[in-house]
DNA sequence: TAAATTCTTGACAAAATTAGTCGGGAATAT
DNA sequence: ATATTCCCGACTAATTTTGTCAAGAATTTA
């Protein structure tokens, strides 16, 4: 499984794009960095990544920045979290199959299986999935609140 | 997620006990080791872990070695990785919810979810589920060696 | 009892991976 | 021009993972 921070920050900078994209404003690293707390030349290496894969759209110079080039709904977590980790795979042999001194290992078949589960997971989830899912838990814990105070 | 070799490990050579266990016999981790190719005090560190966790039981001396405490139909895979991995755990706080300087992260959520995911999937795999998926594939093999052949 | 076998344990070392930095460069807006 | 911002490659540091080692304890067999 290829999970790593790396992923997840990347996934974290874009759903930051994504709440406070208005128009089609760029929005700067710095500024990314600064509100969830990252180091500027870390997201500038998983950006490049991003970019690179056809996720974010760059532009330079003052007022520049990065904006997503489709909308949040069209966005899944698994391509963001693979175009910045190596690759996403749980078999040993990276499913070539000859984890075992050239033969299958006699748990290949449930690693390859685990893969396909996360993976249809991820690629199941936009962006936009993960934000209405943040926005229903914090009104959830506000009715709480209203209810309790 | 924590799923490295480790984990890959174990449940390998928990299958390899289990398809090579006969009567109430112990297996010693040298034959595993061959069969396995893999390394011997690996082994043995993995052992412990997965002693403790009272999946296996283990008797010293000659013709000692390990077998499984359970049969194979109760043993689960979540079982096995969680045993010799430190945690299993896809968010960045180990489930703290402070991921983001005391806040819960933007995608705090969706990490716990797939958590969630991959664990109720190695939590309905048992050690036979595995083998028996490993020999129907296998018969597929042969099958289609026949009807080619 | 002696010897061989096998697990038991903790500490240590090596290797690999991941995280993060740095310096300099190129484009663009003002 | 100058400030801003992306762009890029190489590098370092930290962490994690993998694997080793040495000494010991239990058990069987001769």
């Amino acid at each position: 499984m290829r999970l790593t921070t790396r992923g997840k920050y990347a996934v974290t900078a874009l759903l930051d794009l994504s709440l406070n994209e208005s128009g089609n404003k760029f929005i700067s690293i710095s500024q990314i960095a600064l509100r969830q707390d990252m180091s500027v030349s870390y997201l500038e290496q998983l950006f490049r990544n991003l970019r690179k894969a056809g996720i974010v759209q760059a532009a330079r110079g003052p007022g520049g920045g990065y904006r997503l080039s489709r909308p949040s709904t069209e966005i899944n977590v698994s391509e963001v979290v693979a175009s910045v980790e190596d690759k996403m795979d749980a078999t040993q042999c990276g499913g070539a199959s000859d984890c075992h001194s050239g033969n299958t290992c006699l748990a290949h078949d449930l690693w390859t299986e685990l893969n396909d589960q996360v993976d249809s997971f991820l690629l199941n989830k936009s962006l936009e999935d993960v934000i209405a899912n943040k926005r229903t838990s914090f009104a959830r814990k506000q009715e709480g609140l209203i209810a309790r105070g």
